[in-house]
DNA sequence: GCCAACGTTGGC
DNA sequence: GCCAACGTTGGC
């Protein structure tokens, strides 16, 4: 068994919010149509955390903390004609693309803007500030974890 | 296999 | 709405 891992998820508030997770419980985290980030999701193990970030809105920052669920299956969006994930090449017995299943943790009292991210040292190599950086599913290093989630008021080891 | 055109993401 | 950056597509 390997060590837990970390990452973070991107979603539009306006789509889907930290506030929507919590209320749902659990949500599949299907429609990611890039391939980097579907790996991503195929290297999800059950119990892995993931920091729920807000991107393209007025406030963009971490807004709380997941929790995967189930680990990747078929992306059921990829086999309905009527979907904009909807992808022809993809078949039941050769799926293209995975989803997997992210329960609601907890939220941050304080949330992290992108901006505070960007102002601490210890953050530099936190993949989404990188430069062209345009995953929605990327890794995140356990310390970069501890640290983002220190700053939203929480304690890491209380996850 | 190259590369221009086009589409998308996402911060501002 | 603008624009930088990146991915995908398709002609050759």
């Amino acid at each position: 068994m390997s060590a837990e891992a970390y990452w973070l998820l991107k979603s539009e508030p306006d789509v889907f919010s930290y506030a929507d997770l919590e209320r749902v419980g659990t949500e599949p985290w299907n429609g990611v149509r890039n391939y980097q980030a579907r790996n991503f999701l195929r290297a999800m193990q059950v119990g892995d955390r993931c920091l729920f970030y807000h991107s393209s809105t007025g406030r963009v920052g971490v807004a709380g903390v997941g929790r995967v669920v189930r680990a990747a299956y078929p992306d059921d969006l990829q086999f309905d004609p009527l979907s904009p994930y909807f992808d022809s090449k993809s078949t039941p017995e050769q799926p293209r693309w995975s989803m997997v299943d992210v329960a609601a943790v907890s939220a941050l009292p304080r949330f992290v803007a992108l901006e505070e991210l960007r102002a601490v040292p210890e953050l530099a190599q936190l993949r989404l500030l990188q430069k062209g950086n345009r995953l929605s599913v990327m890794p995140v290093r356990p310390e970069e974890f501890e640290l983002i989630v220190a700053l939203g008021g929480l304690h890491p080891e209380a996850l």
